[in-house]
RNA sequence: GGGCGUUUAGCUCAGUUGGCUAGAGCAUCUCGUUUACACCGAGAGGGUCGGGGGUUCGAGUCCCUCAACGCCCA
């Protein structure tokens, strides 16, 4: 009985369960940790450093099994790199999520009380937001804390706090400075149910039914042989209203026939079931050449002479230009240009030096340019725009076609192209810099095919527009006065100048002139000359409160999220201020992520930090596969697979959920994990189907009751208990944690009188020797495969390890070991030191179940070692990583060791084969060549216990008992002497299945060896099959003799 | 449209530079409560490696092609 300081109470072998109580283990474990200081990294240590930073998961909702699958990924790097003796820092926190935050809160706002934001206000409904963000960080940290993860809490930022605000207005004025930021009017994604700006990444498009109308519109006084029309056509015959010009092909013969080339590359290369096709669209392409190009010909005359068109509905002129743009193989070949609602017509407007006319209001509505449609949705307003039309009899035809929609990710509605005004991040040298990051492998991506898009992605160098229509999230800290002539323009800046508290380290001017658009011109009868932007460093409150006594308003728009994300590895470190922190962990060593933010984020945070700091940001990164579902499809809480981690936490402990999660971490490709429910009423798990998954309620096929979901909104439903998502895919996992468990018991249950002493070298049996081999390899292995990211190798490694190796082989031959009083003590020793080795093997992948075995172990044995003994380290999360001696690894012994478990297993398949009961003692001979009789002799003594078999004969001279069984392997006949026991006729079919496996292998080798040039060209494998031959046609030898004897007596 | 990836046992996945009868876990079947563990032990059955073609002495592995699925970018 030993005093346990951290229960006060007794520790008895004999208490612990059977059953790991992970529930109450994994608080009280990690608490302790946490109390401990052991994930706290050290500025001032000696120690060579090794960082993370967290993906900052979106403070938008919970965790999902992603997060799951990345943080356990990045723990159990730490957690190596720790006990491998690093100075490690995994550094944790939040992300505010701009957008998906304001909308997640904005949606609740509108469905609980009915309002908006503009109902509450900027201040009332950030205020809201940061409610919001305190409650789920909160359970986000909590997710991530029960999971296990060794972050350094204390050090927890979130990218909207006051640390990375500092960072973010640093960059911010810094790229100001270097002109590197700048605003100018662009064609941006316009949410109109939101009303603001979202990124590319933020749009996905939606393919729905739609028409594609052609309109008439008027040549105007049209020469003698012209059309009186052009046709043009539009799926969205709303915005011809805001049309500028119409274009045609500047070289229509020569556009027809790239066209014709392109399709003559494509026939040579398409297969017979497309041939038909293509060669179809030649024919047609030809016939259009003939028909259309004296017209379009004509049409490119008319272009260049300056002749005009109406535009029906708004009595307005526009030009008829040449652009490359018009389609002539499409259509009539004519294209028409709205310059402020089409990417492509933008650009052609700007080739053309064509006016942009914005048509629509921030909100989707058209606005006063629009004349009698102003105020119409865009829905209204094409009806009546065709309906006008069709009045006017300039409706020509009306097609059904597929088209593709822009839908924001984020309000779920339509994304308007917009012409508005943006601050833009200029990207070609940043992008630059982060290209060269890679390409001179300073920053290396595993695996390695990423680095591709990431190149790709970067190498398009387009500016990044970074502002944001939104009120969550950094505000451009920019004051802007628009001057309405060049003479108040120098006075200004003069005065700026000349305020109290401006240096140029605290503040920097840019000038942006107007640009004159058509549309401006209308509107108003005098154009502003330019505008003046100053950007002001933070800390200077006076400053800006002087910028706007002058009369300058500071922009109302907000940033990127991305913005501050990028500045993550140096700002969480406390950057722009020369920290210890900075000094010791920057940059970084690994970055664990998924590849859907290679771009966003890691492209990004690497040019930023090069930008910042001068270096990059990490050395390392890893892109982790992604989990889906038994479908393949995503996990997501709106399609109903989503799973939580603490649903599997509660049922299988996050030990399992660590260790399922690298198990399925496979370099190549993504996992499904197939999703069940669990009833809470029997606990009985079944198949979550497409069809259960979005029902509020389900029942159980197992007791009938009824349960209910995330989807439950009824009184009725909701009263029903509710059942988890789960998958019992961590049931192996599960089952590994109760295996690691029950042997640890084992160990603690024999290891009573434990000595501690140096271990003997001479003592060292066999087994012993084959056990130091295999965890010589299996340390090195896992060391290795965790360093490259190969997680699913090294937990498939660890898990045949300790359950069929040490478990079945090793702890089982224990046992006999510690029935004999005089070899119990180096039986002892060498169980704890195995064991010991084990436990750190595995805890950066099981942290919570081998800190508890080690603290138990230490209550039985506090003093463990090789050649020397000394007392464990108090916790096992910052013990040594295993380092054996490579002279262990001993081929030799393992070869020894696998003829006693070839044999073994032959004499267990004569036993089920046989039907022999476990209680009935066989005996059994081997007969084989003296050396392999001298290798087996030590080990023959546990046939006994661990097939309940007496080897009575080993060696040349063993023979065959009269009535037996007979197995072979490659060195030895086993002979199981059956007399009074033996099923003959199970036997002869054994024996008969066993003889036509080997003439099969016999005749394959055979046809190899026959083959002239396979054994000129590899002759060491010849040699090998030769041997291999011979072993096999000796093994039949015997098998038929077997065969010969056994059928005589049927 | 471009790029990347995947297709191996009923399910989820391994399978190095081409080389002996293609492996594991779960599921299935048989036997077993031998005191660490039934979340256990022993054993068995189950695969024309997506289809076709090629290179090679030899292809799950390399090349071409077709098909299906997934993801990213336009």
């Amino acid at each position: 009985m030993i005093q346990d300081p951290r229960r006060m109470t007794t520790f008895n072998p004999n208490d612990i369960p059977s059953r790991f109580d992970f529930a109450e283990a994994q608080n009280r474990i990690f608490k302790m940790w946490e109390s401990g200081g052991y994930f706290e990294g050290n500025p001032e240590s000696k120690k060579p450093p090794y960082t993370v930073v967290i993906p900052p998961p979106n403070v938008t909702g919970a965790l999902h099994l992603g997060h799951a699958l990345n943080n356990t990924l990045q723990d159990t790097l730490i957690r190596m790199k720790r006990m491998q003796g690093f100075n490690t820092l995994w550094m944790p926190g939040t992300d505010h999520a701009g957008i998906a935050t304001q909308a997640v809160v904005e949606r609740r706002l509108k469905e609980d009380e009915g309002k908006t934001r503009h109902d509450l206000g900027r201040e009332a409904l950030v205020a809201r937001i940061w409610n919001w963000k305190e409650q789920y960080e909160a359970r986000i940290l909590g997710q991530l804390k029960q999971i296990g993860s060794s972050c350094d809490w204390n050090r927890t930022r979130f990218t909207l706090d006051e640390v990375c605000g500092r960072a973010v207005r640093h960059t911010f004025f810094d790229l100001f400075q270097k002109s590197l930021i700048y605003r100018g009017k662009r064609l941006v994604n316009w949410d109109t149910y939101l009303q603001t700006t979202v990124s590319d990444d933020e749009v996905f498009s939606k393919t729905v039914k739609g028409q594609f109308w052609h309109f008439k519109y008027a040549v105007v006084d049209p020469k003698p042989g012209e059309p009186e029309y052009v046709i043009v056509a539009t799926t969205r015959p709303e915005t011809m209203l805001g049309d500028t010009a119409v274009a045609v092909h500047p070289e229509p013969d020569r556009a027809l026939d790239r066209v014709a080339s392109e399709l003559r590359e494509k026939l040579k290369k398409s297969s017979d079931s497309e041939k038909a096709s293509v060669e179809a669209q030649l024919e047609a392409l030809a016939a259009r050449r003939e028909l259309m190009l004296p017209k379009l010909e004509q049409l490119r005359d008319m272009a260049s002479d300056g002749r005009k068109l109406s535009l029906p509905l708004m009595d307005r002129e526009i030009p008829l230009v040449c652009d490359v743009w018009a389609k002539p193989e499409l259509g009539a070949g004519c294209v028409k240009i709205t310059p402020a609602h089409d990417p492509n017509d933008y650009e052609v407007a700007k080739r053309c030096d064509l006016p942009m006319i914005n048509i629509m209001n921030r909100d989707g509505t058209l606005n006063v340019e629009t004349g009698v449609y102003s105020g119409l949705t865009m829905k209204q307003a094409r009806k009546k725009v065709v309906e006008d039309l069709d009045a006017l009899q300039l409706l020509d035809t009306v097609e059904d076609r597929e088209i593709e929609l822009p839908q924001s990710d984020r309000s779920k509605t339509a994304i308007e192209p917009y012409l508005a005004d943006q601050w833009f991040v200029a990207m070609s040298e940043l992008s630059q810099s982060a290209i060269d990051a890679v390409v001179e492998d300073k920053v290396s991506i595993t695996p390695k095919r990423y680095e591709r898009g990431y190149l790709d992605w970067l190498g398009e160098k387009r500016d990044w527009p970074v502002s944001r229509q939104l009120w969550w999230g950094h505000q451009i800290p920019v004051w802007t006065k628009t001057c309405e002539s060049e003479a108040e323009v120098q006075p200004l800046i003069d005065a700026i100048h000349s305020l109290s508290g401006f240096d140029e380290t605290a503040a920097a001017v840019q000038l942006e002139p107007c640009e004159e658009t058509d549309s401006d011109k209308r509107t108003k009868l005098e154009l502003p000359f330019a505008s003046v932007h100053v950007c002001v460093q933070s800390g200077c409150e006076d400053f800006e409160n002087a910028l706007e006594e002058m009369g300058l308003t500071r922009e109302e728009d907000v940033l990127d999220t991305w913005f501050s994300s990028a500045l993550w590895p140096h700002s969480t470190l406390g950057w722009p201020e020369q920290t210890p922190e900075l000094a010791c962990f920057y940059p970084t060593s690994t970055l664990i992520t998924s590849r859907d933010i290679i771009s966003l984020w890691v492209a990004r945070m690497v040019l930023m930090g090069l930008n910042n700091c001068g270096e990059v940001p990490f050395e390392k990164v890893y892109i982790h596969p992604k989990i889906q579902d038994g479908f393949g499809e995503t996990m997501s809480k709106s399609k109903g697979n989503g799973i939580d981690p603490l649903d599997v936490i509660a049922k299988f402990g996050a030990d399992a959920l660590r260790f399922g999660m690298a198990h399925l971490c496979t370099e190549t490709q993504d996992v499904r994990l197939p999703v069940q429910f669990e009833c809470p009423h029997c606990q009985h798990s079944f198949d979550q189907t497409k069809k259960n998954r979005i029902l509020p309620k389900v029942t159980c096929p197992g007791c009938k009751k009824e349960f209910s979901t995330q989807w439950a909104e009824s009184e009725e439903d909701k009263a029903l208990e509710k059942g988890a998502v789960i998958s019992e895919r961590f049931e192996t996992a599960r089952n590994f944690v109760n295996k690691l468990w029950n042997a640890s018991r084992f160990a603690m249950l024999n290891l009573e009188g434990y000595e501690a002493s140096p271990i003997s070298e001479e003592d060292l049996t066999v087994e012993d020797r084959w056990m130091l081999s295999r965890l010589t390899t299996v340390s090195g292995n896992v060391t290795a495969y965790l360093e490259d990211f190969k997680y699913a190798d090294a937990t498939r490694e660890l898990y045949e390890f300790a359950w069929h190796q040490f478990c079945s082989f090793y702890v089982e031959m224990l046992k006999d070991r510690f029935a004999d009083e005089s070899k119990r003590p180096h039986a002892q020793r060498m169980l704890a030191y195995s064991l010991d080795c084990l436990l750190r093997l595995l805890h950066p992948v099981m942290p919570f179940i081998t800190e508890e075995i080690w603290q138990n172990l230490a209550q039985v044995c506090p003093e463990r070692g090789w050649s020397e003994v000394a007392t464990a380290n108090r916790c096992i999360i910052d013990a040594a990583w295993p380092e054996l001696k490579p002279v262990w690894r001993d081929l030799a012994i393992e070869n020894q060791f696998s003829l006693y478990q070839a044999a073994l297993s032959d004499l267990r398949e004569i036993r089920n084969s046989q039907n022999i009961g476990n209680k009935k003692k066989v005996k059994f001979s081997i007969k084989c060549a003296a050396d392999i009789g001298e290798q087996l002799q030590p080990l023959g003594s546990y046939f006994s216990r661990m097939a309940n078999a007496e080897l009575v004969a080993l060696g040349p001279a063993a023979v065959a008992p009269e009535t037996s069984a007979t197995r072979t392997t490659a060195e030895m006949e086993i002979y199981v002497d059956l007399d009074g026991l033996i099923d003959i006729k199970a036997e002869v079919k054994r024996l008969e299945k066993e003889k036509v496996n080997l003439e099969k292998s016999i005749s394959s080798k055979q046809r190899q060896l026959s083959n002239e040039k396979f054994v000129a060209a590899k002759p060491d494998l010849a040699n090998e099959i030769r041997t291999s031959l011979a072993q096999a046609e000796s093994q039949l030898a015997t098998i038929s003799d077997s065969l010969q004897k056994i059928t005589a007596k049927l």
